[in-house]
DNA sequence: AAGTGTCACAAAACCGGTTTTGTAAGTCAA
DNA sequence: TTGACTTACAAAACCGGTTTTGTGACACTT
């Protein structure tokens, strides 16, 4: 009768009891005008017969498809991203306990972004999506709001008024980043950023200016570098701040992978990190636990994330106002060994610098 | 009419043009027997009214979702796992081609694993499935191939004989790093290993005993030890051979992560991986390179091997015999700087060891 | 001129559910 | 005793496509 492998249909449910099919798809749904013994036998043929529904056949009837959708930006084949993983993770873990799926899919340009995000609205193959890396003007939120799509994004946008979204307080975390760096007695702080397109890195710079701010220390933009988001960017940034006449003693870096970067750059010079140089990292991989020294970083949990963002997209198109899903969480700072007092003053770090890069080409050569 | 916002139908398509919707149906699947007058028509209309099939409605009628799904083994919480990050990339990059998607959960037991499995044919959302992280005896293979439900494993098991799969030969690799390692001038080669119950691993110490033989190297079962496959267990691991009476000069290492847990064990004692110890690992992690040393490892592009498979899945979903679908491809050394000629004798390192233990407990200290 | 094909499309069935509408039988009130 | 409600279910409509079946108009044989 049914040609699908081990498809039981609910005619075949109904036909075995010998009701009509809206009778089992009533029980199944819970109505309350069945009597128990119809229940029952119903209830029992299911279980005999093995019988789950067609998750297409009811999505074409409700409209709904119980699929949310995330599109991840792949970069230049840069590889993937870490967080990510884990950030999918914790959306699909949510999502299990629901009952619902997550389509995964990528995009390797601004266009081909809009294009899928398209595609999967028009074939109504997803309810809802999520949205990564914000940019501070994102063309797929403009997107979305203007198609009336629900979604939710991690990270804000530059107005993030009317849309539901989960973020970490980037401000305040790197405010409370240079605050720490100055307890241990640092008083040149470096920061190294990445392009101010991406909102989370314009935020995060915003925050180590206001954190300069509210200690009294004046900034310099010379001890601000912004530069691609990975290691090759970071070891470029250290570089670019540590030949300053006057260089930070301390790198408050805007992610781990320009951390870890940073920190290859000081070992080429042979310098220590954690004390004759201090860097923190951001992103809490675990991977810089296993560096040396191992990093000290700000942590969020990208598997929480993950988890919370997908339920307020489930509240979303529950019919909740987006604008009352909206959520700051902090990062809390993982103290490994990156970091520490300053063993020497700027002048001498300076002084120590110039001999090392008269001595020694940037390229080759193991540190020490 | 239609109350999904901005969905237009078939029918309004064929209202506007006035035929019927199976003609505009016919249109859209290039059947011939459409006069050229009346396609050019429905096809202006489609253009017009920006109509694009659902693809619901479809998948009830043909039967076929356009989806592909892939269940991912997440441990005991520790986290995403960087290779199964890229090799999703490359799926989706391949599927994105094909205008099919991929969806995407996570299992976190062998039971839920197989739980999620059946859900989702018995649901009907994929059409097939990619199956990763492939064990010895894998109930997830034994019960697709049960089901007949197609799939393709990306890694063999046990018995590989009747199923489609892409995999690396790890035998020859690991026979390849004894070689690699001998010619270099060591010996005594350990090997790091993880549990014999995943088939990668298993085949991994067949290829380094393999190798042992094939240069006439005895086959010690003292410098085979097998762990946790983390960073933590290649601590472990390095902390087991190297205190051995005759400690390996060389660890070849299942994967990067155990390599990395044997780098930092090294370092703990200060012991310069690269010359004092060799280790190699196997997975290619980019964050590899920014290890100190960077870290020798053999490497295949997980992004394409996930793009090999999806298209290898697709194949099956055409009708191919999975039998005709197998293939083996080759990893290759990326040489970095955590191997070279043994700068000591078994000896001299085991009596260098011995009074780094002695003078030096295991916790705590930064290596030197 | 009648029979036989094609062509180009309309009409209807179908996929497997959910939801609406309809109805026989029983209950209750007046 | 009869009309009005419930109860418990059957029957049918519907979701939006694809596929099968049916059909009028024409052309082409013989």
């Amino acid at each position: 009768m049914s040609r699908l492998r081990g498809s039981v249909t609910i005619d075949d449910v109904a036909r075995h009891v010998g009701v009509a099919k809206g009778t089992v798809s009533r029980v199944l749904n819970n109505y309350t005008d069945i009597s128990e013994n119809t229940r029952k036998r119903i209830l029992k043929a299911v279980q005999e017969l093995g019988y789950q529904p067609s998750a297409t056949a009811r999505n074409l009837k409700r409209g709904r498809q119980d699929t949310l959708g995330i599109v991840i930006p792949v970069g230049h084949g840069n590889g993937a991203d870490p967080f990510l993983a884990e950030f999918i993770d914790g959306i699909a873990r949510a999502l299990d306990e629901l009952g619902l799926d997550l389509l995964v899919t990528t995009a390797h340009s601004r266009e081909h972004l809009i294009t899928t995000l398209k595609r999967l609205i028009a074939r109504r193959k997803v309810d809802g999506f999520i949205v990564t890396r914000t940019e501070v003007d994102d063309p797929r939120i403009a997107y979305l709001m203007e198609q009336k799509f629900p979604f939710v994004a991690h990270g804000r946008t530059g107005d993030p008024s009317s849309y539901a979204w989960f973020d970490i307080d980037n401000e305040t975390t790197f405010a409370d980043g240079v605050r720490h760096l100055y307890s241990l007695g640092h008083e040149r702080i470096g920061f190294l950023g990445g392009s101010l397109d991406l909102n989370f890195a314009r935020q995060r710079r915003d925050g180590y200016r206001q954190g300069l701010e509210a200690l009294g220390l004046a900034h310099d933009q010379d001890l601000e570098t912004l530069q691609a988001i990975s290691e090759k960017g970071g070891f470029k940034g250290a570089e670019t701040l540590l030949s300053l006449d006057a260089p930070p003693t301390a790198l408050l870096c805007a992610t781990d992978a320009l951390a870890i970067g940073a920190v290859q750059f000081c070992r080429k010079l042979g310098l220590q990190a954690g004390s004759d140089v201090t860097v923190i990292g951001y992103d809490g991989l675990p991977v810089g636990e296993y560096l040396d020294p191992p990093l000290t970083t700000f942590s969020q949990s990208a598997q929480e994330a993950g988890g919370r963002v997908a339920r307020m997209l489930i509240d979303v198109l529950d019919g909740k106002s987006p604008q009352s899903l909206q959520a700051l969480a902090k990062a809390k700072l993982i103290r490994r060994a990156s970091d520490g007092a300053p063993s020497m003053t700027s002048e001498a770090l300076a002084l120590a610098l110039r001999n090392r890069l008269n001595q020694q080409p940037l390229s080759g050569s193991k540190g020490e």
